[in-house]
DNA sequence: CCCTCGATCAC
DNA sequence: CCTCATATCGAGGG
């Protein structure tokens, strides 16, 4: 069997290219799309910006106002998100993507893997080849640039993809992996955030090179079976998991920053209703039902706590998960009065394909 | 094995 | 000053 090759297409700083193309004028100008929480006129974060915004250290997830400070002596631009633009862009860029491969993957709105072995005939010249195609193809359907990773597998192809970016094209292959990863920082890795950087960085590990030195018995006992063999051979540059899409999504959530903190249910209900409606609106749009019901509550010192219940039976029906959001939250209310309330959120699980048959007492409703 | 809940990641 | 959405894991209880 032939060497697997594994493409991972990135959308360079799609949001914000995207509102570029959409008015070139601002194209020479730091960009910033932000998601504006209604709180008060400028309060929210960045999204995400565009290099020249970044240049400033305009960061994603960094307060708007900390980012109008950045570039307060240039002529940057402040944007909402336009998501359902962006949605169309990527579902566009994506069709396009999806004929190329043996399998295909959308790893996001702005991100796919490719898994181009059979295509390639395993050989790496022939993947690159394929690349600069499908960066043509990109360009030309939606005036879009990107960055394609190439590597023997998901993990190596992220990991290349993040090597150079906008615009840019790096393979990593077998034989480069070792000095590759050698030097490279733990935090790299894809799945290793500040917590486990942090955590390894305690055991005297900063780099990958350190990481293999770990034996996986210490790693499954700091970070679990499955983390911990995940970074065991990730820090080899091995990876197993398959290209592989999935139809349908696992849960379902939406949530909401209220317009001030508060502990009122008469504040706090009519958004969770809205909430609730627009989740169960997607829910029915997939023809799909649900079995758990969850609220998120982020309180005033954005501390995050969730409460659940599953139900009897899956539903579609929007009144059953209405009210049994508001229970939760009543009853998270009741529990801790003493709380401020800062977001709410109402997360759908267990879900299933509605079947065709109505059960009784469904048929008696 | 199921349920609930918190934690982590990363968008 | 602090958004929104998704997936996964593990602990703890039953």
């Amino acid at each position: 069997m032939s060497q697997r090759i594994v493409l991972h297409v990135d959308l360079d700083y799609f949001y914000a290219q995207c509102e570029e193309n959409l008015n070139p004028a601002i194209r020479s100008k730091p960009v910033v799309v932000c998601v504006y929480s209604g709180r008060t006129e400028e309060s929210g974060v960045v999204s995400t910006s565009n290099y020249q915004a970044r240049s400033y250290g305009v960061k994603a997830g960094m307060p708007i106002a900390r980012a109008r400070k950045l570039l307060e002596k240039t002529d940057g631009i402040f944007l909402p998100m336009n998501h359902p633009y962006y949605e169309e862009i990527s579902d566009g860029i994506m069709e396009t993507l999806e004929p190329f491969p043996d399998a295909f993957e959308k790893a996001g709105i702005d991100e796919a893997y490719l898994d181009v072995t059979s295509r390639s005939n395993g050989d790496f010249q022939k993947a690159e080849q394929i690349a600069r195609e499908i960066k043509q193809a990109v360009y030309a359907q939606e005036q879009i640039t990107c960055t394609i990773g190439i590597g023997p597998n998901k993990l190596l192809a992220k990991i290349a993809s993040d090597l150079n970016k906008p615009n840019g094209l790096v393979t990593i292959r077998p034989e480069n992996v070792r000095p590759l990863l050698q030097n490279m920082e733990v935090g790299k890795i894809p799945g290793v955030g500040n917590k486990t950087q942090e955590k390894l960085r305690e055991l005297n590990v900063r780099t990958v090179q350190e990481l293999t030195t770990l034996d996986i018995s210490v790693l499954a006992r700091t970070f679990g079976n499955a983390m911990g063999s995940y970074l065991y051979n990730a820090a080899r540059g091995e990876d197993d998991e398959p290209v592989q899409g999935r139809d349908q999504p696992i849960q379902i959530s939406r949530i909401a920053t209220l317009k001030r903190n508060t502990n009122n249910a008469s504040e706090i209900l009519p958004v969770l209703d809205e909430l609730a409606h627009s989740a169960s609106a997607k829910l029915n749009r997939r023809t799909m039902t649900c079995k758990t019901v969850s609220i998120i509550a982020i309180l005033s010192d954005l501390s995050i706590h969730t409460k659940s219940r599953t139900l009897d039976s899956p539903t579609n029906r929007e009144k059953i998960i209405t009210q049994t959001s508001e229970d939760l939250t009543l009853q998270f209310l009741n529990a801790t009065p003493s709380v401020t309330i800062r977001r709410v959120g109402v997360k759908l699980s267990s879900l299933s394909m509605q079947s065709g048959q109505t059960v009784i007492s469904e048929f008696l409703r």
